[in-house]
DNA sequence: GTCTATACGGTGATAGAC
DNA sequence: GTCTATCACCGTATAGAC
């Protein structure tokens, strides 16, 4: 359908993305995207903060869906999780460091101020959980094993990212990749 | 020494880690702190990020030491970190999800647009990374491997700091801690 | 060292013509 | 659906009296 809707989400996404919540301006978003300020409010009328939570919700699913393709290579989770998060490192660094999508920044600068962008943050952070956890679940885990170690693996990689963009390296998340390989090992064998 | 110019670095930290860089208006920081405007230039005459510089640097030392402190109260490194995290949780939950001081939230909001704030970020960070590669070389790893598995633990933690702040429960680190003393032990074992 | 007043830019948001 | 003009507000920073 209408192009210039997702036209505006996309360089929203990309904004949060590399800057935040609060330092993105939506004149900056305007300029970037070529739309007009007048369509801005045509398409959210509730201003910036429906567009950031239809820019959460976006990178949420398509976040979701790529981890299920990166896992999807091997069929050992331990090999897919250990791989996928390689991957990770190299787009952090591919990217310039900017790195995973608008998920973590936005979550950590709304948690206190927005509901309705917590509540975003939160449904975007479960459907990633699904995507490790079915593919835990599928090599033998108990559903509720799987979860836990889910939640450990996101938060590992969540924070590998960070340690990476601040470094301006990817070695961070590199070792966590191997780290998480180590652990993984180590759990599927007990 | 001038306890103002403390004064006004504490509130400032405080502000920070609940609502980020960019919501943090050095009005309210005043307001806050009970400090004038006059004496804010006065105590740092580069404004925002130099006073950003010294609440993080600040945070990061303390943090480290409260890590130390924290780690020392086990002798075995395992049960040591995992107690530690299990703490952290306890206190994002009573500080009422705001966690962990300002590093986290100036680290991911600066990244791209202050190398000053992103080398006192980086900086503190390597002083926490310090005190977790301590104990485990104490606990008979060798300088190298503690230094991977102390990132490794930091990434984790910051990252289950993430996911509990987003669900407003103390679990997600909880669960971390869980995970991470299975890692550990596993470890220290092989 | 502290206080007040102020400058100037950018913010999110709205109104109304087209 | 789009564009322009304009709004009130808040941000950081500065100047100058005290």
């Amino acid at each position: 359908m209408s192009t210039m809707r997702e036209q505006i989400i996309d360089t929203t996404s990309t904004l949060l993305e590399a800057q935040g919540y609060h330092a993105t301006g939506l004149n900056q978003i305007l300029a970037e995207s070529g739309a007009p300020k007048g369509s801005l409010y045509y398409y959210f009328p509730q201003g910036k903060e429906e567009l950031t939570a239809a820019a959460v919700e976006q990178s949420g699913k398509i976040t979701a869906e790529r981890i299920r393709a990166g896992l999807a290579t091997f069929e050992d989770a331990t090999e897919a999780i250990q791989s996928f998060v390689h991957t990770i490192a190299y787009h952090v660094e591919a990217s310039g460091f900017s790195s995973g999508g608008p998920l973590m920044i936005v979550a950590m600068e709304t948690v206190n101020s927005s509901e309705r962008l917590n509540n975003a943050c939160r449904e975007a952070y479960g459907l990633l959980l699904d995507a490790f956890q079915e593919k835990l679940v599928m090599n033998g885990q108990t559903e509720a094993r799987a979860t836990q170690l889910a939640t450990f693996i996101i938060s590992a990689i969540e924070g590998g990212t960070i340690l990476s963009r601040v470094h301006h390296s990817g070695n961070p998340l590199r070792q966590v990749a191997e780290e998480i390989g180590l652990f993984l090992q180590s759990v599927c064998k007990g």
